[in-house]
RNA sequence: GGCCCCAUCGUUUAGCGGCCUAGGACGGCGCCCUUUCACGGCGUUAACACGGGUUCGAAUCCCGUUGGGGUCACCA
């Protein structure tokens, strides 16, 4: 691997119909050329007709505006390693003498070549995308891994390619079947469906990483065998007091000091009863990588360090297993939480180990998805109920609401609208347009587009789909019978419009389903009757008895009371139908009133007002 | 502390150098519709963290500062 050395050897190149040009030999390091090609493109398209190449105009800048075309540290490396101040420095370039062919496309393009050769990305689009979805079956579904799936699940829609299914089960302490049968049924409710994996099969089976081990065995065998991973005794205890020693940070982490310890030195450790953990080597070079959602990202070398894949009892750790079923399964983009962006560096350095050892030939593209937040300045906690999948759908969620309301975490459909359909989003998503910024689940606006779905089924779906609701209230019981699937169809509509989740659907719509001897006033209701109830009651009645039986359609109920109490006696209209309400429904909010009476039917109509009237005071 | 990420109304998001005296949505507020509650309609409130730089021109590009978050496990 190139040290990271920074060398001013740039040499100067032809001067060409355009200008003096200057190019850079590819031993300068792959960071300090990659500054230098982020500098050369941003001038490029200012002024230079040719890519990776700078005018003479172009090197007119000064110290300050070398840095704001796109990197410092070239400046600061020239002026500290080479001792050469920026603007000196740019003016020996300018009168140094040409180079000769070849051009400084062609010297850039290799330098940066060979960078991409050790770091052969993938470059797959459309059908030949594969990406996966992998949650650790611990506890309920979280918001947010659903969010991971959602976004995955688009991206492979959107691209005709294929998602995979994996369940990464190899915490034992942790994991439980029960999560895994709720991770399914939530993916199943949201019609998230997957290509394959775990339940459909395919190619790369197991999908379960706790039916594996075979497979992880095989690979560390020939990472050992290369010399990838190495044998490390230290424990973290020993690990902090090194650092301590040392006089450094205790918490600077290992420092790869095991590397190289001879055969003699492992047999004493051995000889102490000790077991070793594998360590992965990796690179001492920058890392860099483009994310899909944050764009390049780079951790200089130092900043991670060789890390334990498998622990000296054999048991093979997430960061080593994740890849390797990522590098195995052909996954080409991988799109998860932004909590994993930091161990980024270490998986690429994996899969260079991977490849080296022909277990795959390229490393996946990373999305980085932005975090779900709750309250205050927090991940959404898991202890918060907001973040249980199954506590939005056991209030009334809809799968078409809460997808949507997911979708909008983190991404968006279009500038002046954010109902939409799955559809929509399949049609136009695309992880590169996910926005980085961490995402506040705000239970307010869900439950609003929630409602806006909800009013988008069609009657009968939305009638059916209270059913359960109702049933867990109470409210009916499985089967319904005739009656009841009638008054349901006639009253569904009526209060689909007024509510945001199905689980107000019982409160809503119970006292159509209670007989009249049972109904219950609730306290508000009651106290909200005026003086005059009794009144009221009575000349609504009274007016009611006289309307026949086959002509009791809501119009005409409520021109009769209209007639009686408005017209007749004077009354608001808000007062005269209050009791009405209160009456028939027990409660102060409730379906609209006459509709409501056409659907009970005279008979029991006038058994809720007489009876609402017995118990006012005499 | 090292490293990494992030930064537009209270919240979320549009914006990818001139269409921006910054658009939508939720929330809030007001009005209208109305038998209640809703729905719907109309209006209103409110934001580019700060400082530099590049540019004829910056919310947009660059640097820095500040602030937030994450990560530094033989957990996934």
């Amino acid at each position: 691997m190139t040290p990271p050395a920074v060398s001013a050897s740039g040499s100067p190149a032809a001067r060409s119909s355009e200008g003096p040009r200057f190019s850079f030999s590819s031993q300068w390091s792959p960071t300090f050329s990659y500054s230098f090609l982020s500098a050369a493109k941003a001038v490029r398209c200012e002024r230079s007709p040719s890519p990776y190449s700078l005018t003479a105009e172009s090197c007119t800048f000064d110290h300050r505006s070398c840095a704001c075309l796109g990197e410092r540290r070239m400046v600061s490396g020239i002026s500290s390693d080479a001792g050469i101040v920026p603007p000196r420095f740019v003016a020996s370039l300018a009168d140094a003498t040409p180079a000769p062919r070849p051009t400084p496309r062609g010297q850039l393009e290799s330098s940066v070549m060979s960078e991409t050769t050790a770091h052969p990305f993938s470059t797959a689009t459309g059908a030949d995308v594969r990406v996966r979805f992998c949650p650790s079956p611990t506890g309920t579904p979280h918001v947010g891994l659903i969010r991971t799936a959602l976004f995955n699940w688009a991206y492979a829609r959107h691209t005709g390619g294929t998602l995979v299914f994996r369940i990464e089960d190899t915490d034992a302490a942790r994991d439980s079947e029960e999560s895994f049968d709720q991770i399914i049924e939530g993916l199943r409710w949201l019609r998230l469906d997957w290509d394959e994996g775990v339940g459909e099969g395919g190619p790369h089976a197991p999908y379960r990483q706790s039916e594996r081990y075979g497979i992880y065995r095989d690979v560390i065998e020939k990472l050992k065998a290369s010399g990838h991973i190495y044998e490390s005794y230290a424990t973290g205890e020993e690990i902090e007091a090194r650092n301590v020693s040392l006089g450094r940070d205790p918490k600077m982490g290992y420092d790869n000091f095991e590397r190289d310890i001879t055969e003699a030195q492992r047999e004493a450790y051995r000889a102490e009863g000790r077991s070793p953990a594998l360590r992965l080597r990796v690179p001492d070079t920058d890392l860099s990588f483009d994310d899909l959602v944050r764009g390049e990202i780079t951790f200089p070398a130092g900043s991670f360090s060789d890390f334990v894949v498998v622990r000296p009892n054999g048991h093979p750790l997430y960061p080593f297993v994740n890849p390797v079923d990522d590098a195995l399964m052909g996954i080409t983009h991988v799109l998860r939480g932004e909590d994993l962006l930091s161990s980024t560096p270490r998986q690429i350095a994996l899969y260079h180990a991977l490849i080296d050892i022909g277990l795959t030939t390229f490393v996946p593209r990373f999305g980085h998805l932005p975090y779900v937040m709750g309250e205050g300045n927090k991940k959404l906690s898991k202890r918060d109920p907001s973040s249980n999948l199954f506590h939005h759908r056991d209030r009334g969620f809809i799968p078409e609401g809460l997808v949507n309301y997911l979708a909008l975490l983190g991404w968006s459909l279009t500038h002046d609208r954010d109902v939409f359909s799955i559809e929509e989003m399949v049609a136009a998503f695309d992880v590169v347009n996910v926005n980085p910024n961490p995402a506040r689940f705000d239970l307010k606006k869900a439950e609003s587009i929630n409602g806006d779905h909800v009013r988008l089924l069609d009657h009968a779906d939305f009638a059916e789909r209270t059913i359960p609701y109702l049933v867990a209230a109470g409210v009916v019981q499985e089967p319904l019978n005739d009656r009841e699937r009638e008054i349901l169809a006639e009253a569904a509509p009526l209060v689909q419009e007024r509510i945001a989740l199905l689980g107000e659907a019982p409160a809503m719509l119970g006292f159509l389903f209670t007989p009249a001897a049972e109904l219950e006033y609730q306290e508000d209701a009651r106290s909200s009757l005026p003086q005059n109830a009794g009144e009221i009651l009575a000349a609504a009645s009274g007016v009611l008895e006289e309307v026949p039986d086959a002509e009791w359609t809501h119009d005409r109920v409520h021109t009769a009371l209209t007639e009686a109490l408005i017209d007749g006696l004077g009354l608001k209209p808000r007062v005269a139908f209050g009791p009405l309400r209160v009456a028939v429904s027990g409660r102060r909010v409730s379906p609209p009133l006459f509709e409501s009476m056409e659907i009970l039917g005279k008979a029991d109509s006038l058994d809720r007002l007489s009876r609402l009237a017995r118990t006012l005071a005499p």
